[in-house]
DNA sequence: CGGGATCCAAAAGGATACTG
DNA sequence: CAGTATCCTTTTGGATCCCG
């Protein structure tokens, strides 16, 4: 214990950032309540305004909008306006948004795999604050 | 145009759910702001409540003791409390946090790989609205 | 050292009326 | 049909003080 004890074995911090910053990016942009949902049903088939307000359950009408602006600027879907009457527009997932998939896919795979485990954790825990 | 147009090519329900559902639940745990940083820094070896602190720059006292408490609660760490004076606490990644790591990082690879066509994206989409 | 309790600001999200 | 605008509620996160 001499000089170097402010020498505290830290945090390796270049291994977090450069697997944290990224993701953070990732989650600024699909982290929210919607996101995923739109990406998934996009990445299928060209889907319109209406289909994704009537295909994803208790979303609302502001929120469809805001979260398809976002993707669209992130150039994770294309929006194509068809200048009939009535109007019809069609979102479009971009490659990089299909390449988005497997780790989407990925991150599935461990949730479903781990759910069980999870909720006893979580029954476990709840227990023992309930016991105090 | 028969009987069959309230049989609208609906999205495919089957194949979001499973994916989305999952992933929303992971969301819902890591999609924070903190979770994924702190899970990086446990994931390598225990750590200690204040190198945390240190180790995240902009975590509040507060923000690091909730995000701790919820990931302990899902079982994605253990917490450690060694009864000396002045206390130590230690946290500590579960197996199923370190099989986290995984996709995690095919997400990071993700993201770096398109990082500069998301920011391409956004720059035109911002200037194309700027010009209104 | 490792928090809990409290108060406050900001951001995310929901409901819904209106419109080209 | 595909939004926009407005208003409101909820959630998230930050600042701080206190305490064993």
């Amino acid at each position: 214990m001499s000089q170097g004890n402010t020498a505290v074995p830290d945090i390796p911090d270049p291994f977090i950032h450069e697997v944290a910053c990224p993701i953070r990016d990732i989650l600024d942009r699909v982290g929210n309540k919607w996101s995923v949902q739109i990406i998934l049903a996009v990445i299928q088939r060209p889907v319109r305004f209406t289909e994704l307000e009537r295909g994803i359950p208790g979303i609302s009408r502001r929120m469809l909008t805001l979260t398809l602006r976002n993707l669209e600027r992130d150039g994770l879907l294309v929006r194509t306006v068809f200048p009939t009457v009535p109007p019809k527009v069609e979102y479009t997932a971009t490659d990089i948004a299909r390449e988005l998939y497997e780790p989407l896919e990925a991150m599935a795979v461990w949730a479903r795999r781990h759910r069980g485990t999870i909720d006893t954790a979580r029954v476990a825990y709840d227990e023992r604050a309930a016991r105090d």
